[in-house]
DNA sequence: GCCAACGTTGGC
DNA sequence: GCCAACGTTGGC
């Protein structure tokens, strides 16, 4: 099983929107990095929600429902986009300041590479994040 | 609001 | 093919 996390502006589309979707097509990555870690997901793998701009915290789990296909709403390219469902909330949210704090989380992309949006997780830093979220 | 990081574009 | 200019993202 793959873990993932995608990076969202609450502000256009956060959490919320994805409940009360039910699930969503991950579409409008034009980034490349971003888009061969879209290839790589697999149905079933777990993908940390995480609010950029106002929130800077991973607030949810969603899933992979549907693995990658070319993103619709892209006119040139081939741009691809997965559907991702809410599996639940985080009772803590957990912070990009949290994340910081804990040396064995500062080698993510998160810290990393501020810009890129969809970025694997590895399977101890997922764990790691979950204590956090109470 | 500013700035750093990074991607893209276009002139040469 | 290089590099300067510019646009976008996202943290501070």
């Amino acid at each position: 099983m793959g873990y993932w996390l995608v990076k969202s502006d609450p502000e256009e589309y956060g959490w919320d929107n994805l409940v009360h979707d039910k699930f969503t097509s991950w579409t409008g990555v034009r980034n490349h990095q971003a888009r061969n870690h879209l290839a790589t997901m697999k149905k079933g793998d777990m993908v940390l929600f995480y609010h950029s701009q106002k929130d800077k915290a991973i607030v949810g789990i969603a899933k992979v429902t549907k693995e990658a296909y070319p993103d619709p709403t892209a006119g040139e390219g081939n741009w691809l986009t997965v559907d991702l469902a809410p599996l639940r909330k985080l009772k803590k949210p957990v912070t990009l300041e949290t994340i910081k704090s804990d040396k064995r989380l500062t080698g993510m992309p998160l810290i990393r590479q501020s810009r890129l949006s969809v970025m694997p997780v590895k399977k101890e830093e997922y764990d790691i994040i979950l204590t956090y979220a109470g």
